[in-house]
DNA sequence: GCTTTACTAGTTTTT
DNA sequence: CTAGTAAAGC
C-alpha cells in the first residue's frame, strides 16, 4: 500500500478538512473548490488512520454521486469500497428493512413513487367524496406535494397551504382528513412512499436502543450537498450524529436549488449550534474554471440581499471571456450552438467535455433537433424519466403484484389495460382478488362476460406461468412483455420505440438476484435514465455531450458550457416570480449553471418565444441585465449587426435603465 | 351503468 | 406527452 502525503496534494483549507476526523466539521465549500478531493481523501485518511470501511457512512445526494466518490477514494484502497454510501432514503430503505418488525411490517412492503402516491390520493379523495362537490378540489399531484412538503418541511397542512396555496385554505380541513386517510391507507396495504422512509428512520433513531445500536455500527457520519437536505434529513443527521459527534457536513449555501422538494438552506447555519464543539471550515479556491468565468459568476449573486458566505478565488487567471449571444428565436439559437459545438470539436474539445444547461425540459428540444441534424451525440438528463413513461409502469405494476399480491394500485393498472375493463370493472375484480385464495377462483365469476373473458384468460395464463418457482426476473419480464406486446401495439403509435425501453428494462433486471431488490431500486431509490429519448444516440461511438436541466447539473463540470434560453420567464422561470425568496433561488440556480464551465461559457436568449402557441417577445433574464454582469461577458455587436439584416433582429430586448457604454450599444444595435 | 373515444389544456426542478 | 373531461357507444 503507497504511503500518501496530504500536504503535498491539498491546500491547507482541504488538508484540515482531510484531517479533522474526530468531532463535528462543518466544511463551506464553494463550487469547483475540490468539495469531491476533500471526501474522497478523508474517507481514505479514515481508513488509514483504522477506521473500520463499513462504520463510515456516505449520505449523498444521488446514488452515483457516492458511488464515485467511494470508487475515487477505492483507487487508492481497495478497503473503501466497503465504505457504506448512498441517498437518506436509500439508507433509510435498507434501516427499515432491517427493523421492519418493530415498525409492524410483516414481509412484503411495496412502495410507492411519486405517481403512486399521487393515484393514491386520488383513490381516496374519490372515495371521500371530495371530488363531487362544486367546489374545486386540488389536483392528485397538488395534493401530494402540499402533503410531501408538510412533512419534509417539518410543518402542519396548514402552514403549507398559507404559504404554497392559500386559494384552498378553506379545504384545509378536508385535505387533513384526506392525509389521515392516506397514512391509514399505506399501513392497510403495507404501502410506503418516499416519506415515509425518512419518517420511519427519524421514528427509528429517536429510540435509545436503537440509536445506540446504529451509532455503534456507524460511527463516522459524512453528508454532502448538506445545503439540499430538508429539516426531517437535517434531524437525522444531528441523530446519528448524537451520541459519537463524529458527523462531517459538506454544503455550499450558494447552491441551494431544491428548496421546492423541502430543502433548507438554513441547516448550514443550524449545524454549528447543534454541535457544541463544531469545527468550521471554509473551501473558497476555485480549482475547476478561468477567472472570467468566475467573476460572472460572483457577479450574479454580488449584491444580494441574503448575504453568502463567501467568495470564490481561483489562480487562473487568463482565459477567454463569456460569450453572450441573442437570437430571433430558439431555432436559431440551436443552430448557432450545435454549430459552435462542432467548431469546438474541431478545436479539440472532445464531445463529452460539452455541456448545454437549461432550467426546464423543454428547453432543450430545438437544440436536440438541431443536434440531430449536424449528426452529434448527445444525451439527455433528467427530463421524463424512464420508470414514469406509461409503458415501463404498466409492466412494473406485474412485478409489483408479484411481490404483494393485494397491491391495488398495481393492480387496477394491470386490469385497466384489458379490453372492455374500466375502473368499474376493476374495483370490482379486485375484491374479489382480495377474498379469494386464488386468481382461478377471484376471476371466475368474471369470465363468462363476454366483453373481455378473452383477455382476462390470457392473463389467467401469464399468471399461472408464473407459478413455476424456478423463474428469475428477466424470463418474468419476457413473459409479461409478450402479454403485454399487443396491448402497448394498440395503445401506443410508437410502439416500437417503447418495446426498445423494455428490452433494455429486461437487460437491466438481469442484475438482480429478488423481486425486491429490483423494485427497490426502480420504483423506490433511482432508477436508471436510460429511456427512448436516449435510444436515438445510440450508434455513435464517439461519447456524447450531454444536454441537462441545471438541476441534473449538479456536482459535474464540463471544459465548455451553453447556458441557454436566458429569459423572463424561462429564467427565472415565470412560476417562480411570485416570491423573492423563489427568485433568489433561481438565481442560485444561474449561479449552479455558470459555475460547471472550466474555461468556456456561452450564455444566450432568444427574442421571439413561440411556447404555448402565443407569441411573445422575451426579454433578457433579469440576472444576466444588470451591469455588473453585464460588463463581464463579451458581446459581439458587429455580429449582431450582420444578424439583424439575415434574422431581420429589431424586436425588444429590455436592457437596465443603466446609461453605461454598454448598454448604450446595446440600445443602438436594437434599435431604441 | 360502464367504457371508449375525442378533444382540450397545461407542462419546473427530483430522491 | 399526459391528465382531465365531455360526449358518444355498447
Amino acid at each position: 500500500m503507497k504511503e500518501i502525503n496530504f500536504k503535498n496534494i491539498l491546500n491547507p483549507s482541504q488538508y484540515k478538512a482531510v484531517t479533522t476526523l474526530e468531532g463535528p466539521l462543518l466544511v463551506v465549500a464553494g463550487a469547483g473548490t475540490g468539495k469531491t478531493r476533500v471526501i474522497e481523501y478523508r474517507v481514505l485518511n479514515l481508513i488509514l488512520s483504522g477506521v473500520k470501511p463499513s462504520s463510515i457512512l456516505l449520505l449523498t445526494f444521488t446514488r452515483k454521486a457516492s458511488r464515485e466518490m467511494i470508487d475515487r477514494a477505492s483507487c487508492h484502497n481497495k478497503l473503501c469500497q466497503q465504505v457504506e454510501g448512498g441517498t437518506f432514503h436509500s439508507f433509510a430503505y435498507k434501516i427499515i428493512k432491517q427493523y421492519r418488525k418493530v415498525l409492524g411490517f410483516k414481509n412484503n412492503i411495496s412502495f410507492l413513487d411519486e405517481a403512486d402516491s399521487a393515484d393514491a390520493l386520488h383513490l381516496l379523495s374519490t372515495k371521500l367524496g371530495f371530488l363531487d362537490r362544486k367546489i374545486r378540489f386540488p389536483k392528485k399531484n397538488t395534493l401530494k406535494n402540499i402533503i410531501s412538503m408538510s412533512i419534509n418541511r417539518s410543518v402542519n397542512i396548514t402552514t403549507v397551504l398559507e404559504k404554497d396555496c392559500p386559494h384552498f385554505l378553506d379545504l384545509k380541513g378536508d385535505i387533513e382528513k384526506l392525509h389521515k386517510a392516506y397514512i391509514d391507507y399505506k399501513v392497510n396495504h403495507l404501502f410506503i412512499d418516499y416519506d415515509d422512509m425518512l419518517l420511519y428512520l427519524k421514528f427509528l433513531l429517536e429510540r435509545d436502543e436503537i440509536l445506540e445500536k446504529i451509532s455503534s455500527r456507524f460511527s463516522y457520519i459524512m453528508v454532502d450537498e448538506f445545503q439540499d437536505t430538508n429539516k426531517l434529513q437535517a434531524e437525522i443527521v444531528y441523530l446519528l450524529g448524537k451520541i459519537h459527534q463524529n458527523v462531517m457536513v459538506v454544503g455550499d449555501d450558494t447552491q441551494s436549488i431544491y428548496s421546492f422538494r423541502g430543502a433548507y438552506y438554513k441547516n448550514m447555519f443550524e449545524f454549528p449550534k447543534r454541535f457544541a464543539n463544531c469545527k468550521i471550515l471554509k473551501l473558497e479556491h476555485n480549482y475547476r474554471s478561468t477567472q472570467p468565468i468566475l467573476d460572472v459568476a460572483n457577479a450574479t449573486i454580488e449584491g444580494e440581499k441574503q448575504k453568502y458566505t463567501k467568495v470564490l478565488f481561483t489562480v487562473n487567471k487568463e482565459g477567454v471571456m463569456p460569450e453572450l449571444n441573442f437570437f430571433k428565436d430558439s431555432q436559431r439559437e440551436a443552430d448557432f450552438i450545435a454549430n459552435k459545438i462542432k467548431q469546438l470539436y474541431d478545436q479539440g474539445i472532445e464531445f463529452s467535455s460539452i455541456g448545454v444547461l437549461y432550467r426546464s425540459n423543454h428547453n432543450s428540444l430545438p437544440l436536440q433537433l438541431a443536434l440531430s441534424r449536424l449528426d452529434i451525440p448527445f444525451i439527455v438528463y433528467g427530463g421524463i424519466r424512464f420508470v414514469e413513461t406509461a409503458h415501463v409502469k404498466d409492466v412494473l405494476s406485474f412485478v409489483k403484484v408479484l411481490q404483494n399480491k393485494h397491491d391495488e394500485l398495481a393492480w387496477n393498472r394491470i386490469l385497466m389495460l384489458l379490453e372492455g375493463v374500466g375502473p368499474r370493472t376493476a374495483e370490482k375484480i379486485y375484491q374479489c382478488i382480495l377474498n379469494s385464495h386464488s386468481l382461478d377462483v377471484a376471476f371466475k365469476e368474471f369470465l363468462s362476460d363476454k366483453k373481455f373473458s378473452k383477455e382476462l384468460k390470457r392473463l389467467l395464463k401469464l399468471f399461472h406461468k408464473f407459478k413455476d418457482k424456478d423463474l428469475n426476473i428477466t424470463s418474468r419480464l419476457r413473459l409479461i412483455k409478450d402479454f403485454y406486446f399487443p396491448i402497448m401495439k394498440k395503445k401506443f403509435d410508437n410502439y416500437h420505440l417503447r418495446s426498445d425501453d423494455l428490452r433494455s428494462l429486461i437487460q437491466i433486471s438481469s442484475e438482480y438476484r429478488t423481486v425486491e431488490e429490483f423494485l427497490v431500486d426502480f420504483v423506490a431509490l433511482e432508477a436508471p435514465e436510460r429511456s427512448m429519448v436516449d435510444m436515438f444516440q445510440k450508434k455513435s461511438d464517439e461519447r456524447p455531450i450531454v444536454l441537462s436541466t441545471i438541476h441534473s447539473a449538479k456536482g459535474l463540470e464540463w471544459e465548455a458550457v451553453f447556458i441557454i434560453s436566458l429569459m423572463e420567464g424561462c429564467l427565472p422561470v415565470s412560476y417562480s416570480l411570485e416570491d423573492e425568496e423563489s427568485i433568489e433561488e433561481e438565481r442560485r440556480l444561474l449561479y449552479v449553471a455558470v459555475t460547471r464551465a472550466k474555461s468556456r461559457l456561452f450564455l444566450s436568449m432568444h427574442n421571439q418565444g413561440q411556447n404555448g402557441g402565443i407569441f411573445s417577445f422575451n426579454r433578457l433574464s433579469r440576472f444576466i441585465n444588470e451591469k455588473k454582469v453585464l460588463d463581464k461577458l463579451h458581446i459581439d455587436y458587429k455580429k449582431f449587426e450582420k444578424q439583424k439584416d439575415d434574422y431581420d433582429l429589431v424586436e425588444s430586448v429590455d436592457v437596465n435603465q443603466d446609461d453605461s457604454a454598454t448598454l448604450r450599444r446595446l440600445y443602438d444595435y436594437f434599435d431604441y
